[in-house]
DNA sequence: GTCTATCCATACGCTTGCGTATGGGGCAAG
DNA sequence: CTTGCCCCATACGCAAGCGTATGGATAGAC
């Protein structure tokens, strides 16, 4: 009942702090939940200082969104970015995947509110590039073009899929040494090391 | 710009009408955009129509809710119920959650309103209901429990993760011939024909 | 000390949506 | 024709939230 936790203002707000307010509670609410009169009850001020920092409420909206996409691309890169093995860069992939379940809530609250067409060219751009990502991966393990596009968009959707399992059910969601082998199956299913040599695997073209 | 279809009610509206528009509008502009005058100027009517029906507005959103669990119950035993082959089971199963592109908007729209309570349940009872079906397909196919359990909820991992790439970015979820490849290849990985033999295979208990 | 820029509080008007109260039109029963 | 019931329209009060206008407080510049 109580709003969260009203922090005092120890010294001036920025404009980061309040995106940074705004994905909390897209997070917890959803999109729409975001308002101005109380996310400032929350921050411990009023409309007057967020009025100062923002033109009206989709600035905030667009800032937060920015602010988001920055640390969705720095995570990709900054988690596993020096990794030579493709491989092991999947893998990697995986575990932080299921890592943090704030960053699973928020991709999954933001992506909900795609009917807004501001929010859309950002849930674009971040799931694209991740799926480029793995896209560069299978490549790299030998997948050809088309191949490798198969693979990525299946691996990706398992990623999007588990954490959707994990938000609606989580007690369908093991925990322990069971995530540990589900996790493992899913990587030696997901990561053939070498490619199949029927149809789904690689022709030099 | 114009309200959609300002339909002229050429008789009595029904209740189950209301819960039909309503779960028309979760579908297209999600679950918190269920407003009751907006919904009445859809359907041509006013609220006072609306509040003759419903008691208030939860009560046509657990309607609504209502109605949709059970089209999701009455599909999965209705599209795919007289099919022995448990292979054949997933198999079409696979097919039918790509079919219909409203029924995964719809859940992915309600499932992104699990905050509130009411929702909550339903999304679970669907989204066990589910995984139970295909953990019951793999337990036909020779699976052992813990198996099983991981393998129902990699596929129906794969499902919603499909949906959601489907959603977000289309562009990226192929069409036609490709498409159909791509069905292929996640149905051959997702359904090991024999049970493979090390560890994530099927021990007798 | 004064001045100015920064940051925020207060107060106001406006819109949207919820819920209620009340009345009215249509239609079948009697 | 009148009565009663079903379905809906109209009108009202209320609350929440957006955006604006304006003033106050604080701190550094000079």
């Amino acid at each position: 009942m109580s709003p969260a936790a009203p922090v005092e203002p120890k010294q001036s707000l920025t404009a980061d702090a309040w995106a940074e307010a705004a994905l909390e509670v897209i997070a917890q609410s959803g999109f729409d939940a975001v308002a101005v009169e109380p996310l400032a009850r929350r921050l411990g001020v009023t409309k007057g200082s967020f009025y100062w920092h923002f033109e009206n409420r989709d600035a905030l909206l667009c800032a937060a969104l920015e602010r988001w996409e920055r640390a969705e691309t720095d995570d990709i890169v900054a988690r596993i970015g020096p990794e030579p093995d493709p491989y092991q860069r999947i893998v990697k992939l995986f575990k932080a995947a299921n890592a943090s379940y704030r960053a699973g809530r928020l991709y999954l609250a933001i992506a909900a509110a795609e009917d807004k067409p501001m929010v859309q060219s950002f849930v674009r751009r971040v799931s694209e590039r991740r799926m480029q990502y793995l896209f560069e991966c299978y490549r790299a393990l030998g997948f050809s073009e088309a191949s490798a596009a198969h693979w990525a968009r299946f691996a990706y959707a398992t990623f999007m899929g588990n954490l959707q399992i994990g938000r609606d059910t989580p007690e369908l969601m093991p925990t322990g040494a069971e995530f540990s082998e589900y996790v493992k199956l899913m990587i030696k299913v997901l990561i053939p090391r070498e490619a199949p040599p029927d149809d789904d695997g690689d022709p030099p073209a």
